[in-house]
DNA sequence: GCCAACGTTGGC
DNA sequence: GCCAACGTTGGC
């Protein structure tokens, strides 16, 4: 299977770059998802060696700030089943899990955020997800164009 | 903090 | 299965 790429966001206040870069393995377990949309791709399509942006969202600004790589592929989400979780879903069971993760490592960090601002007014990302108005999938496919195209803004930082 | 856009829930 | 009401997301 080729190689995919994915925009993952998530609000730095819950899970920072830097907490990523501490992490152990520089590594993290994407979980709590808790959309059918963006848990079908975690499920089915999110491969290990695909690569992702990390995207904050609630930031000032909102935009991309590393490259990471899945490390490994869906999987049960475990908060699911814990009471204690925020991400606690009564409706989840061992047998039938409902919500799925994968893990990601970080691969590279930018020097900077690249704002959502930037991406909007960059030729060549016109139609990605991210920069449609009310795009609220947490999970986004990236084309390998835009892929390209945000790798070479990230360059020329 | 506002509010538009979107997803989910639940009555019928 | 429809759809109004409600809750959440997320940019600004």
């Amino acid at each position: 299977m080729p190689k995919r790429y994915w925009l993952f966001k998530n609000e730095p206040d819950c899970f920072s770059i830097e907490d990523l870069e501490k992490a152990p393995n520089q590594s993290t377990e994407w979980e709590g998802v808790r959309n059918y949309q963006a848990r079908n791709m975690l499920r089915d399509d999110v491969q290990k060696g695909d690569e992702v942006f990390y995207y904050y969202s609630n930031a000032k600004p909102a935009g991309i700030v590393a490259v990471c790589t899945v490390v490994k592929s869906g999987y049960p989400d475990p908060t699911a089943l814990d009471p204690n979780s925020q991400y606690f879903d009564p409706k989840a069971t061992r047998e039938d899990p409902r919500w799925y993760m994968v893990d990601v490592k970080l691969k590279q960090k930018f020097p900077d955020i690249i704002p959502l601002a930037t991406l909007k007014a960059t030729p060549g990302l016109e139609k990605m997800m991210v920069t449609q108005k009310g795009s609220r999938l947490s999970i986004q496919p990236v084309t390998p164009d835009e892929w390209k195209t945000i790798i070479e803004l990230a360059k020329r930082m």
